[in-house]
DNA sequence: CCATATTGTTTCCATAAAGGAAAAAGAGTT
DNA sequence: AACTCTTTTTCCTTTATGGAAACAATATGG
């Protein structure tokens, strides 16, 4: 039996309070989690959790083994990290969660470069649209574009800053007549963005521009495919619509004017020691982006 | 992989400075310490032993792995002691040296008794004559009679005390005329005990009595049977002599005269928290020979 | 300097253990 | 009482573990 591993288990269902949810957050089957916490129960011969079939709760003792079982999990990663600062390589495995556009996008590109030079470093990167716990979910790293405020048990470094773009197709402009100064988007179909702050309120060049469309998403992803198909004009991410721009898909309006800028975040949990192959992706990331703005 | 395991070994390795000798001591095979440690080196990353054929030593991180890894199994055993001090009923594995003839004789019935009250508690005897390190050797609690002065790295109690017996089976009493007083033992075939201090003196009464005879053993065990067979006098160890003393096949001569007694010690090594087996089994022997004495 | 003995590694194979799917069992809820 | 959600058990497949023996490597002793 792997010990440190039924007591990593462990700690997860004291955590989580449900062996299902454990389960289904480390890919693998409730039977497997119910067997590895009896033998671990069985092997220190006595109980950790008392279970009911609709609530977990720990023991008293359970209590006791689980900040110790803290304590020699936090002491074996110590170790392993401190074995990494002595190697030449980074590697082992790191679970990144990011932000979906971002991750189909920008960043997409960077890991690539980062897996074929630390070739030993695996990478898991779940992408999601709505933020989620680095701890619950037990991720090593969130990549966010100044999402919520940080908690004090979350590092943040910023990655780089991203900017917008106001982007409509040339057969759209052809249409429905040039933009040439903010105010000209009144009479035009701005598409919102449903996680946009202000969303009828474009804040291009000094003031903010009231806008209306037809047009409401949760996804820059999919605007921009609407804005190449000429249906509007889009307030995109430009890490979002710089391949479009490039290949003249859609072009660029207002490109003077002053647009609000995003800074992408890194997130990390607090941690003793922070492993090599962690602070060497997010040293990566920072020179990756200084090298390819998108801005 | 279970790392825990691989991590015990390795500091075995580390200690013995052999995977041979570590193999043997585990009861296991060359090539499965072989694996383990390889595929510890390979889960850090990291090379721990620098291996040539006849000699292994540590690398630089081998030396600081192993301070942490004894660190972190430490902690792990420490906790599940603590685990166990909420039990009510000891359990586990005591692994435990003693010297074999009092494993054959004194010991065998508290031992049987212990197994019975504690069944929950597993035993692995190992009897040998020469005492063995016990820390080298992974054992729990070593029993011997007086033996080496201890190390400050292990914790002795005395368990009992043990007298000797002046033995001679009755034919040869009528044979070689009796023993009344100690110079009596000078005319008598006095059988020698190899690890006995002052072999040719015995001391019996005020003064050694110097002796004599054919036969030396190294095992009182085997004096005994000659004895029985009439071959002599011995001078043996009463745990040894009982049950042929309770039998009448041989008996005891001189028992009002004064004899050096022995004193049955309990060793085990240093720890920061004693497990509750081994204090209990610890418990159990005192209190069991002050039940079954052998004066 | 070479045969030898000893030690760690590798290969191959049999056995044991781990892990998943699905059925079963338990317990709250409607 | 039926239903739902959760853990446990059972059964089976797959994986991995561990040993024997062959192999490779090296210090020792003659």
């Amino acid at each position: 039996m792997d010990k440190l591993k039924a007591m990593q288990l462990f700690v997860r269902v004291a955590e989580l309070g449900s062996f299902s949810r454990v389960a289904e957050q480390h890919a693998t089957s409730k039977s497997m989690i119910s067997k590895q916490i009896s033998s671990l129960e069985e092997a220190l011969g006595a109980r950790l959790l008392q279970r009911s079939t609709r609530r977990l709760r720990l023991t008293q003792l359970g209590e006791d083994y689980l900040q110790r079982c803290r304590q020699i999990l936090r002491q074996v990663e110590d170790t392993e990290t401190y074995i990494q600062e002595f190697q030449q390589v980074p590697k082992g495995l790191l679970r990144i969660n990011a932000a979906m556009a971002l991750g189909l996008t920008a960043l997409a590109p960077a890991f690539a470069e980062f897996m074929r030079r630390y070739p030993q470093v695996e990478l898991d990167i779940q992408l999601s649209d709505q933020a989620q716990d680095l701890l619950e979910h037990n991720f090593d790293l969130g990549l966010r574009v100044a999402s919520q405020p940080f908690d004090s048990s979350y590092v943040g470094k910023a990655i780089t800053r991203f900017s917008y773009s106001i982007c409509a197709s040339p057969a759209y402009l052809d249409l429905h007549g040039p933009i040439n100064q903010p105010d000209d988007l009144r009479e035009h179909q701005c598409f919102e963005y449903s996680y946009f702050r202000s969303k009828h309120l474009w804040p291009v060049g000094k003031d903010a521009v009231p806008v209306g469309g037809r047009l409401k998403a949760n996804s820059s992803v999919f605007l921009l495919d609407m804005v190449k198909q000429g249906m509007g004009v889009g307030f995109i991410p430009r890490f979002i619509s710089h391949p479009a721009l490039q290949s003249k898909e859609v072009v660029e309006v207002l490109t003077g004017e002053h647009k609000p800028e995003m800074t992408l975040y890194a997130l990390y949990p607090v941690r003793h020691f922070v492993p090599p192959r962690l602070s060497c992706l997010i040293e990566f990331l920072q020179e990756w982006f200084a090298d390819h703005p998108y801005l």
